[in-house]
DNA sequence: CTATTATTTTACCAACTGGTCAACTAAAGG
DNA sequence: CCTTTAGTTGACCAGTTGGTAAAATAATAG
C-alpha cells in the first residue's frame, strides 16, 4: 500500500525539540519542517494543523516520561522520600543538561504550554489537563502505597497531596527557568517532603 | 512644552489587560493600540518596541501588587499563617473573578511571561527575575519577623523558605489555570503552611 | 501672536504566518 | 509489470507581523 515514510516521526521529534525549548507561537510550521528535513506539503499530509502536531507531541512526551520516570518508581520499593528525591534529582539533571546545551533551562514542556496557551487554545489546555490528571493518579498510587506501609497517616488525602507535589514541582521548574539556575531546582527540592504531610482534612 | 498625552498610560493599561489574559506573542502591536484607542504611530513615539512596553507593564503590575497586597502584610501583625492565608485568599478571589469575566483563569502574569519568554527574550527574563527577587525579599522580611516572634525555629532559612512559598504559589496558579478551576487554588492553598517549616539546614 | 515642542496621523514596508493545491514520484500488492 | 495507494514537492495565497517616516496638528511658554 503505497510508500512508507519517517516524516511523521521526524515532525513529532522536531516539535518536541523546538517547542519544548522555545514556545508554541515562536516556532512556525516552516521551521518545524526545516528542522525535520521535511517539506511543508508533507507536514499537512500528516497533520491538520500545527495545533494537532503539538497535541500529538505532548502525548508522546508524556508517554515517554511516564514509562521511563514514573512507572518504575511506582513499582520500586524505595521509601516515599527516596522516590521523590529520585524524581527531583532527575529533574535537576535535566536542568543542568538543558543549560549546558542551550544556555538556558527549558523547564517543563507541559507547564510551559499550559501557561502559554490555556486561555487561548482550549483543546491544548484539555490535553494538558488530562496529562496532569494522569500524573496525579500516578503519584496517588505512590502515596497510597506509602500509607499502606505506615509511612504516612491513615487519613492522608492522597489525591490532594499528589496534586500539591506536582504543583510544587511545576513551581520549581518555573523558578529554575526564570532564574536560569538549575541549583534552585536542587536546593528547593528537599522541601517537597513537607508537602507529603497534608494536614488539611477538609480538602 | 508641547501638548500632553494620556496615550502612554493607555498603552500600558492595554498591555496589562491583553498580555496578562492571553500571552506575549498572541497580542500584536496593532491590537494593543486599538484596545488603547491609540494609533500605531503614537505607540512608537512612546515605546521603542513591543518588548519595551511589556517590560514597563511588568514593572507597573509588580509595583501595584507589592504596594497593595504585600507591603500591607509586612506591616500588619497577623500570624504567619494568617498572612499567607490572606494572600492565597486574594489569589483565589482573583481567579474567581477572572473566570467570571473571561471564562478562564489568567494566572500570574509574571509566571506566564516567565515560561513563555525566558528562553527567548533575555531582557524580559531578567526583569521577571528581579521582580521575583524583590518578591522573595518581601517574604523574607515577613518570615524573619515570625522567627523573631518565636513562631518559627531560630535556624529557619528565611530566603529559601520564601522562595519555596513563591514557587508553590506559582505552581498553584499554574494548576488552577490548567484545570481552569479556581477551587484548586483554594483547596491546595492550605498546604503552604507546611512549607514554612523548612527543615533543610544545608540550603 | 508666534515659535517651539510634543503628539498624532496616515500611508507604507518587507518579512513572515498558517495553510492550500495540483502535479509528481516511488513503492508495495496483485 | 502495472495499477493502486501513499508520500513528496514547490509554487502559491491572503492576512498579519513588528516597525518606519514624514507630514499634520495641537498645546504651551515666552
Amino acid at each position: 500500500m503505497g510508500r512508507t515514510s519517517e516524516a511523521k516521526d521526524k515532525l513529532i521529534n522536531s516539535a518536541i525539540d523546538l517547542i519544548s525549548n522555545r514556545s508554541y507561537s515562536s516556532v512556525g510550521v516552516q521551521e518545524l519542517c526545516d528542522n525535520a528535513g521535511v517539506k511543508k506539503g508533507s507536514f499537512y499530509h500528516f497533520f491538520d494543523s500545527k495545533k494537532e502536531l503539538t497535541i500529538v507531541s505532548l502525548r508522546a512526551m508524556w508517554d515517554f516520561y511516564r514509562e521511563n520516570c514514573i512507572i518504575p518508581l511506582i513499582e520500586s520499593d524505595l521509601s516515599l522520600e527516596d522516590k521523590f528525591d529520585s524524581l527531583l534529582h532527575k529533574s535537576y539533571e535535566m536542568s543542568v543538561n538543558s543549560k549546558e546545551c542551550n544556555g538556558c533551562l527549558s523547564g517543563c514542556p507541559f507547564g510551559n504550554l499550559a501557561l502559554e496557551l490555556s486561555t487561548q487554545e482550549e483543546e491544548i489546555r484539555l490535553v494538558i489537563e488530562n496529562i496532569f490528571r494522569e500524573w496525579i493518579e500516578c503519584f496517588e498510587k505512590i502515596i497510597n502505597k506509602s500509607v499502606e506501609r505506615g509511612e504516612l497517616p491513615i487519613d492522608t488525602n492522597s489525591y490532594a497531596t499528589a496534586q500539591s507535589i506536582i504543583a510544587y514541582m511545576e513551581g520549581l521548574s518555573l523558578m529554575g527557568k526564570t532564574f536560569n539556575d538549575p541549583e534552585i531546582v536542587k536546593n528547593l527540592g528537599c522541601v517537597v517532603r513537607n508537602l507529603s504531610i497534608c494536614s488539611c482534612k477538609e480538602v
